[in-house]
DNA sequence: TTCATTCACGGTAGCGCTACCATCGCGCCT
DNA sequence: AGGCGCGATGGTAGCGCTACCGTGAATGAA
């Protein structure tokens, strides 16, 4: 007698469906799929055998129609290439696992002006909850945040002003500590490259200066930022389809950048690279050019990814918790959502130096 | 007059807004925004003036729901941590952008039981499109894809069965082609190392196992599938977060692997590694046992990661189009919603041996 | 001129779900 | 006894959009 094949629509069953065989009402199906607690255990056992016999799921499009929002978790990452963030985004979606929450993700390339344009696109379609990457939102970015209604969570980078939730690592400190271990094992001139300055990387430029500074050390040379036609250049790969953004973390970029740095500063003793991939290149140039690492030249990467301690010698690193990262503020989210939040609002993961071959001339350092 | 401050929904202008303001029925409106050629160009105009004005963005979910369908791209990947799903999502998402197309990712986790789950989810939401990797889903799974109702691509791999269209590459072609490759370089004792073998990785190893076959050798030793308590062992680094799967592609689980191979076969002259993670451990393994690569040692990787060129030795890989296959896969998605895909049901992106420095004795093969 | 055909546009009726309010018992207070 | 609060349930009316069908005008053919 119901639903005697429908003109429109697909097939299957609908909330009305599963309230007519169960023997109550549409609304209180839907009380006991959103929120058990309000309906008796009698008619929830009627209710619950019935979806199953029907094999009902919701559909999510009406419920968003009707309750004005969205179980919609969007995520802004800068990048799909770099380790980094897809361990981030394993923390995500490791943490939305079971939850109603579905991750949405926008890619925005690096771009603030793209992170614009995919907020705006977002924030219209009434999110849960916002996760950005980094702090550095363009003031419209901001903007759209702030009014977005829902919880908003930024990672990855910690500061003192955040939009509401902020959890990550200082870059500032990270890069300073690092620097600190370097001078503590007896280098005096240590190089620090990057492919190209993020917000994030001019943080870890910044401790690293201060650092240096307060060694009484100065900068030997600057081996940063490539120019653009560089970055461009090196992206010969095209058949790969590497956008040029990418090319900052190639190895291939870290061994050319670490000649350069020589030539700048033929008494170099040191590079502090802005990532690993950077690390890795500048060891296998040194491999190529004889130049004996840690005795020689120490190396630093950022990051601390998986090859780092299973190079010859092991590469010294600087230990980010990203998956960590990407989890906690999903957890964050919901009990956000839930009103139930207690954490302050800036998390400071922290990072860890990992002192290793490459850097450890003289032993563990002291304390 | 029109929404005197509706009790529900939020403030956002509607498409009857956008009607009332270009004195034209609200069905015109809709039509003018998905099919402008079904409106004249006066309309036209003044619709399109007032959706500037009151800055209109319609409601996906409205549209879902009253059309029946949506505009969803269901993506599954097995994996958000190996660059090689990365780099497919990167072709992907570049390949959607500019569409009215929206990713919904889905992680696999390598797991087959996960996969149908999430398909069963996916396939309620009757997704535009969907886009799945490999081919060789559970029957389950299969039967769902068959059912969609919509177009299917399964990417990764080749099959001669496709549920509908499959694009790229011959995964036992490219264990050949590197092997033969090995093999005109004068190996003779090929060992082919791997952390866990999915399907893919099999047919690799089949392909491998063909070329020696033909050449009259044999398999120096067995190195492949880790036992799951040892892949546990190794994945000892709990606090990142990484779970087991993940360390299939470890480069420390490479050198690990390649001392067992040299124990179990002490004429070993050459390692296939079933990904490039796994090459650079044998590498540097190498250079710690001072062993000399390509000259006692040939070490050949699969996927050309961008590392591989900037080795010392550079290491030899067998290239996979990555990039290209995901935005392939959109391209394909997308004439086949419109009915104009006119490409065959099987395409072989194909794949190349990039022979460098660790495999290269003998200079480059003869023809 | 007349009628069929096409085209541009609009009205109506849902899509499947939930917010809001009403209802109906039931126990407890005065 | 009557009133009141409260918890459980249901009916109704949309959420914003589009499928379907209908209208009226313009066009072309007879």
């Amino acid at each position: 007698m119901r639903r005697p094949r429908k003109s429109r629509g697909d097939g299957r069953p609908t909330i009305a469906d599963v309230a007519a065989r169960a023997g109550v009402g549409a609304i209180t199906v839907s009380r006991a799929l959103r929120n058990p607690a309000q309906v008796s255990a009698t008619l929830r056992a009627l209710i619950d055998e019935a979806v199953r016999e029907l094999n009902y799921v919701p559909d999510l499009h009406a419920r968003a129609l009707a309750s004005t929002r969205t179980d919609v978790l969007a995520v802004l990452v800068p990048s799909l290439s770099h380790t980094v963030f897809t361990d981030v985004l394993r923390g995500i979606y490791d943490g939305v696992d079971g939850t109603k929450l579905h991750v949405q993700l926008g890619n925005t390339r690096f771009d603030p002006q793209e992170e614009e344009r995919l907020l705006a696109g977002f924030v219209r379609q009434k999110p849960s909850a916002i996760i950005v990457s980094g702090v550095d939102q363009t003031p419209a970015s901001r903007r759209m945040l702030e009014e977005a209604g829902c919880p908003v969570v930024q990672i990855m980078d910690v500061t003192d002003d955040p939009i509401q939730v902020v959890i990550g690592f200082r870059h500032r400190e990270a890069g300073r500590r690092m620097t600190e271990h370097l001078i503590q094992q007896g280098y005096r001139s240590i190089a620090f490259i990057s492919g190209w300055m993020s917000g994030r990387s001019l943080e870890r430029l910044y401790g690293y200066q201060e650092a240096l500074a307060a060694a009484g050390l100065s900068e030997p040379c600057k081996v940063h930022s490539l120019s653009k036609d560089e970055l461009t250049a090196l992206a010969s790969r095209a058949d790969s389809g590497v956008p040029p953004f990418l090319e900052f973390s190639r190895p291939s970029l870290g061994r050319e950048m670490f000649r350069r740095a020589k030539e700048l500063a033929p008494g170099l003793d040191a590079v502090f690279c802005n990532n690993d991939s950077l690390a890795l290149g500048v060891l296998f140039e040194c491999h190529a050019q004889g130049i004996r690492v840690p005795e020689d030249i120490g190396i630093a990467g950022f990051n601390d990814l998986d090859f780092m301690d299973a190079c010859y010698p092991s590469l010294s690193s600087v230990r980010t918790h990203r998956y960590r990262n990407g989890y906690a503020a999903v957890t964050a989210v919901r009990q956000m959502l839930q009103g139930s939040y207690e954490g302050p609002r800036v998390v400071d993961l922290g990072v860890e130096v990992m002192a290793r071959q490459s850097t450890l001339r003289r032993g563990p350092d002291r304390a």
